[in-house]
DNA sequence: CAAATAAATGAGAATAATTATAATTTACCT
DNA sequence: AGGTAAATTATAATTATTCTCATTTATTTG
């Protein structure tokens, strides 16, 4: 009952039930990309009663401390996500919304290049496939 | 005077006034990457009475009629771009804003890989590059 | 451990971006 | 030119998010 605890304090954070709440949930593998009136919803399901600036509020702290990372998927909703792993690039199902993460070091690789070519200096990007799943019973094509 | 005519005819849809300044607009090298309350102004500006719920739905047809492509750069903005051109990416400076176009094969291919690896049939995707640029006074990095 | 204090929270108002509604106007086909 | 369906306008409504400020809480320290 301290996991939290830590990484909210090594983060310069004051250690309150929103923060290890939205935290624990984070830490959820179901709540893997979740936005932050997703999260406000279980929050009150499960009796919580934190507010939804508070959602928001903490999303962004965890933000600016690198705890989450803010993705713009399609649709203009932000989602959170942790930030524990390393970095990757994200395929999203247009149908079923699942959303699977991938990295691919070429593709990395070339973007450097890409920049450099064009005199930026990469801090960040944004690699966002969109499609359909075809595996699943949901998604699958109608040919 | 009749060039815009003939692409909104080509995409079924009637030729109105609205329509015709905001694709004069998009065509103009000065607004590409453009969102709807930019261009709103700019019409007002001109003394243009078109509204801006018009020129959201104005875009919105453009965008399913393929003529404008819409992009969600950090910031929660829309923004759009016509698409006569065909696809590339994004490199966009956080300082000065400017948006640098680009296509790498080597990247495309990659990504068509990565799908398929997962069991995806991609539709789209979005790659923006952000960073700053080094060659223009306004950004030069201060070292 | 209790008091002091600075920070965090909650509720709701405010803002920003975008979409929907419903009455009026306009484009386009005989 | 006249009829009809579609487009536009103005405004209300929605959605996502941030701000405000009064109240509460977590940490610091005596």
């Amino acid at each position: 009952m301290s996991e939290q605890n830590t990484e909210l304090k090594k983060a310069g954070l004051k250690v309150t039930l929103p923060r290890i709440k939205i935290l624990e949930l984070l830490q959820d593998p179901e709540n893997q990309h979740i936005s932050a009136e997703e999260l406000y919803k279980i929050l009150l399901d499960l009796g919580e009663e934190i507010g939804l600036a508070t959602v928001y509020r903490v999303l962004n702290q965890f933000d600016d401390a690198g705890i989450v990372n803010r993705h713009h998927f399609e649709g203009g909703k932000s989602v959170f996500e942790l930030s524990h792993k390393k970095h990757h690039d994200h395929l999203v199902c247009l149908k079923c919304g699942k959303v699977v993460e991938f990295i691919d070091n070429t593709i990395e690789d070339r973007q450097e290049k890409v920049a450099q070519e064009h005199g930026m200096k990469l801090t960040n990007h944004s690699l966002h496939l969109y499609g359909y799943c075809l595996d699943t019973e949901k998604c699958g094509q109608d040919d």
